[in-house]
DNA sequence: ACCTGAACACCGTTCAAGT
DNA sequence: ACCTGAACACCGTTCAAGT
């Protein structure tokens, strides 16, 4: 239950875009997506609806900014890593398992085929790094790169899914999920790098 | 330019499901998903926007009823192919045309993970039969089923995004794309079936 | 600069009523 | 059974105005 912020007449609310931004990731993770509208976030943070347009210019670039703001949790290597190949599947294993702790977000990522802030722009460029190393550069480490991205988020959405029998009690099936996607990675990796 | 049918008042408009599902899918194809309304629709049926609930439960209902329509154009080899896992492979590319034939559509497969009509439920069958006899049965089947739905739709989506260089003279884009989605289904359908 | 009330231009869906 | 007008319960966004 989350009560309005209570201001009196003419005093300022004092939102800052982090304090929309977070917000905006407490409705996701309470209500979910469909809940997330600009007028029950105005709500939560006890502001007419109109006032968040003074911190983010519209719900598609609050969005946009969410999925970057949860890229920052993922563990990316330093581009000079011993084995490139290995950095690559460890890049993308980590990204994997920050979208499942993001359910709601996975078909928004889906729709836009990654995210396109900061963090974003930042592991890609260490993913293009690591495919340097390995060989595939120019055009070729675009699609790569773009290939890994749709083939990790599809994964996630595949993770995601409700399953046919819901059972809490067989966490065995995540688990080989993760191995599945995996083994998946390694053969693609492998055939990016041309083995 | 679609001109909205005219009648006198009291005459019946004679919709059917498939009357629906047709201008719906006109529309798509005009216009693309955002302007697909059930007033827009119904506008272009010459009919008030409720009228179409006779015919269709809801919107939702509505889009599943296309997605699954569209499959029907996918070229599914008889479950008693000579090469199982050949089978398979080719299942999977013509889905994939099939996909890139109706871009728009390609958001809503992935946020789905697919259709579940008849036409998706003939698809999953060859493809639980082909499975079967390449040795993959039970619930590793079914895991292995959705993972290449999944992986498929993955790579349409990646097809269907703008490019970032949009180019209308590079058809070798899409070619090179689909030889690197054929590859990956090689390594996939290779990983699957134990090899 | 930040926030507001009011409005604009829409949505999907339901309901009671007509034929 | 099929279709309607009217309404319900919402959306995202813009605008002029206040402080």
């Amino acid at each position: 239950m989350q009560v309005a912020i209570v201001r009196t007449p003419g005093q300022r609310a004092g939102l800052t875009q982090a304090a929309v931004l977070g917000a905006a990731r407490d409705v996701l993770a309470e209500h979910g997506l469909k809940r997330l509208t600009m007028r029950t976030l105005a709500q939560r943070l006890g502001v007419a609806p109109n006032s968040l347009y003074s911190h983010v210019p519209s719900k598609d670039a609050l969005i946009d900014a969410i999925l970057d703001e949860v890229l920052a949790e993922v563990d990316a290597p330093g581009p000079d890593m011993a084995d490139p190949a290995a950095g690559l599947h460890q890049l993308m294993l980590s990204t994997y398992r920050v979208l499942l702790s993001q359910p709601d977000l996975v078909p928004l990522y889906l729709a836009r085929q990654g995210a396109r802030g900061q963090n974003a722009y930042r592991l890609g460029d260490v993913m293009l790094a690591l495919l340097g190393r390995c060989g595939v550069v120019g055009p070729d480490a675009r699609e790569a790169l773009r290939v890994l991205i749709v083939f990790t988020i599809g994964f996630a959405a595949f993770a995601t899914a409700a399953p046919d029998q819901p059972s809490a009690d067989l966490p065995l099936a995540g688990e080989e999920l993760f191995d599945n996607f995996s083994a998946g990675l390694t053969w693609l990796i492998a055939g990016i790098t041309h083995g």
